[in-house]
DNA sequence: TTGTATGCTTGATCAGGGTCAAAAACTTTG
DNA sequence: CAAAGTTTTTGACCCTGATCAAGCATACAA
């Protein structure tokens, strides 16, 4: 989401999951280093994806689970009529790939939204690591319900909520995710265009347009262009009507 | 959903999996006889709920996943000012609870719609046994990405549709359901009211009611209170706009 | 630098659906 | 069998947000 303003990228060839900033957001949380290790086996971790490049496309087989690890994607559905439907923005830490599991194989296209490196997840070498780890499983089985939760917890609000606290909902929700995964939470560039926020929160591009202005007139933020940065982030948060969620949570993810 | 009209109940105290006509559809499939065994022998049978029972409240600690064997459960959040969100419909052979999986405590309230008996998988139990039974654990994960991921797909559809269209879609989802738990698609009854569906669908219950007297006046279907009897599911699958994402699984649920 | 494509913003218009109000159909209780 | 409470339906009015139509700003290529 947010690049480091000029971060010198080291080459990151042979990064390990012990090594990790999202490791106690991601799989390896609560594993000791033997099983750490163990995972660290399975997973791949394959060059990055360009801005636009695809992970998969519908009917692609199941395979993999991926991790974000920085950057973004963005996943979506194709109707029939060929306008695409925004499923999810996925930030680091997130996982990408659940819509593959009930039916082998994916039913979106996951594309990157700026330069993004993940990493691979083999499925069936997953599922009988985790037989064998039950931390391990653990982990899985919560990242797996919390990540569509959350998700689904948001849409429902969105059913019913008013341009303005949509679109505060979102940037809510957009920075609370940062700042968990240890970004600041007033300040950061949106990687997808407004036209992708529409098309995920369900409403024409001119009415996010217009909700930017409104908050700025309000003084609640600063955009200029995909540039935001939060003034009043409580403020947001009341229009959101969201219930933070995610307030305390006893897991730290 | 639809209750047989004065079915005679038979006392269920001992139904065992490889008795339940929702087998295929739930966490057997694929399973042999002897894995079934150990399946059946940490799942509990509690007595049935009757109307407007809860089978357990936000905060309550998470032990448990259960299915639906009939009858039929709403789950909904309340919001902070007193008012509930409901997060889904569930029809027999559908799974309750995922939403304490994450954080260890439900975070819904599961309410029964009508008389409905649920078979309750302690959680934990179900984690190690499906360390040891390859299929149990496939199927485990397929259940659980299907159920919410079919829900997510469609809340992202209402989104963007029009008041009609998302009424059609509810109703789509609904005879496709509980056609595929083997009952009719043309004729059951809705066990949920007018202001549930408003309340899921995030619209007024006055639009809810006016699409059912659209409906009924282009000869779609006749509907009268909750007994529904659709008479063009056809153009009602149109209308929704949904490709009915379940046309032909490559597994048979 | 200029051109072209893409993304963002702003304005004017209009209808879908929310809200308020009330009656009708049905259910439950005393 | 009233009486009181739900649930559903219908009508009237008005506001939010979609749509159409331009006009800017930025990015990238030639």
């Amino acid at each position: 989401m947010t690049t480091p303003p000029k971060a010198i990228r080291l080459p990151q060839i042979k990064v390990a999951c012990s090594d990790c900033s999202l490791r106690s957001l991601c799989l390896p949380f609560g594993l000791d280093g033997e099983e750490l290790n163990r995972l660290d086996e399975i997973i791949k971790r394959p060059r990055p994806l360009q801005r636009s490049q695809r992970l998969y496309h519908p009917g692609d087989e199941f395979r993999s689970l991926y991790v974000v690890r920085s950057g973004s994607i963005k996943t979506y559905t194709t109707t029939t009529t060929g306008d695409q439907q925004i499923t999810g923005f996925h930030l680091p830490g997130e996982l990408v790939g659940l819509d593959g599991v009930s039916t082998d194989s994916y039913s979106c296209t996951a594309e990157a939204l700026e330069t993004t490196s993940v990493c691979e997840l083999p499925f069936s070498r997953l599922e009988s690591l985790s037989g064998q780890i039950q931390g391990l499983q653990r982990q899985l089985h919560r990242l797996m319900s919390k990540e569509i939760l959350a998700e689904q917890q948001l849409l429902l609000q969105l059913g019913k909520m008013s341009a303005e606290s949509r679109v505060a909902a979102f940037l809510v929700s957009i920075s609370m995710r940062l700042h968990t995964r240890g970004f600041s939470e007033t300040e950061f560039n949106l990687t997808m265009t407004r036209t992708d926020i529409g098309n995920y929160l369900g409403m024409a591009v001119e009415t996010v347009s217009r909700q930017f202005t409104n908050f700025q007139e309000q003084g609640l933020l600063k955009a200029s262009r995909k540039h935001i940065q939060i003034l009043a982030l409580d403020t947001l948060r009341e229009m959101s009507g969201l219930m933070q969620c995610e307030k305390k949570p006893s897991i730290p993810n």
